[in-house]
DNA sequence: TGTACATCAGTGAACGCGCGTTCACTGATGTAC
DNA sequence: TGTACATCAGTGAACGCGCGTTCACTGATGTAC
């Protein structure tokens, strides 16, 4: 992004910004249904209309939210997988502190992890533009097992995947060749992803209400035993 | 339910399966955010105040639905269940059974299954009524640990949890006993619950698009490798 | 069996609301000469 | 440095839409005597 000369370029990243803040919090308080032009335009003290000129539709805006939340999401985990690594860790001690953070994300952010992880919104089609930030965490956590292979601590699965199920495209992305794959890191890699969305999903979304007297505990026993089955040890 | 004897009464409950099954199209074709009583109504054939004389509000009808996906749910994966150990399997396969029929239905009702796991319907509590039925499904999963359990083939945890973290009322709603408890099967159960919604969820919301090139298989050896974690064999 | 009254189902109009989006406009900012 | 024109931001009114819910009403059904 070059630095705006003009003072129109000035205003215009600064009004975007505003509009968007307007829209973070509108999402935050009251969710994406809630979430109307009209209102974030209301917020940010300008007549509805004007919010065209920096978004073409309400579907744009609510495409950069999404993006946003992506990116949170994804610079989270990464920087909790980096700290972990920088703290010593092994590969179990990482993938428990990148889930940790994920929940804590997710909790402290409950409408915007409804927006990426929860119903998808009817007649809305996520453009390529989310997939790439959508994919951050998923690759947080196959980095963390082709370390773990690297390493040679990589435990076996207790059942072998019959063949490969994961598409070219996945390995590529998640940087897995031929050397360090024991041929099913992205199989793992989305079971630990899966089982992590579950876990947070139940909890944020109230299925958990009155069934534990200690979600946190629980959540890091789940964790951890599903780090098992990746075969990671934590 | 007592047989209706005066017209009327045949009338009313006519009536309002047909309004429930007008709602039911409307939430499956369009979803629930686009459900409105006055589609609804449009729909039967009748005037949208005139619905407010089978239910007091939306809201109702929106309880009436969410009551009847977790009833056709849980009934599914209890006849799932019960047909595995009808052919004698065992409880690996009786989980096996009924993850794979619990996705089958989520594939088939994704409206629905985004109505009771997806995103909470903001300013909407759900009323104890949901409740009941929001847990059979969970309750099929702790039966087939119980029966591991007391049929002694239960696997011991890769770590044991530290101390019970269920709630009394979660043991006391899955019956079960000191006897047959190794002292953590609700979390087990929830683990496995868990898991099952996490991979249903990424699927049916469109998270694994592009990542798999056979995502049957892979739900599979996902169900069968955190199978492992909960100590079953399948 | 017949009559008088009470209950109920459905109608049609209306209330007030908020939404996304368009459009012609005014006035400020930027640019080319 | 000054002028003429082009671009852009924001206004205010309007369009058409669908929503949940209320209300007075008509006519049919049910009930008590």
């Amino acid at each position: 992004m070059p630095a705006p000369r003009t003072a129109r370029a000035v205003a215009r990243r600064e009004i975007t910004a505003a509009i968007l803040e307007a829209a973070r919090a509108e999402l935050a308080a009251n969710g994406a249904a809630a979430l109307s032009l009209r209102a974030v335009a209301r917020e940010v003290g300008m007549v509805s209309s004007a919010v065209y000129r920096y978004f073409p539709s309400r579907d744009d805006l609510l495409t950069a939210l999404i993006v946003e939340a992506y990116t949170a999401l994804g610079e989270v985990a990464e920087r909790a997988d980096a700290k972990a690594v920088k703290g010593g860790a092994g590969p179990g001690q990482r993938w428990l502190a990148t889930a940790r953070a994920f929940r804590r994300w997710a909790k402290r952010h409950p409408h915007e992890f409804a927006l990426i992880y929860g119903s998808p919104v009817p007649g809305y089609a996520a453009p390529q533009e989310t997939v790439q930030q959508a994919a951050r965490v998923v690759l947080v956590l196959a980095g963390i097992l082709r370390d773990a292979a690297a390493a040679g601590t990589l435990g076996a699965l207790s059942r072998p995947l019959p063949r490969p199920l994961a598409s070219a495209d996945l390995r590529a992305t998640a940087g897995i060749t031929d050397d360090d794959d024991p041929g099913d890191l992205p199989e793992r890699s989305l079971v630990l992803m899966t089982s992590l969305l579950g876990a947070t999903t139940a909890e944020l979304f109230g299925h958990l209400v009155g069934t534990l007297s200690d979600v946190d505990a629980w959540f890091d026993a789940s964790v951890t035993w599903v780090a098992g089955i990746a075969g990671l040890t934590v």
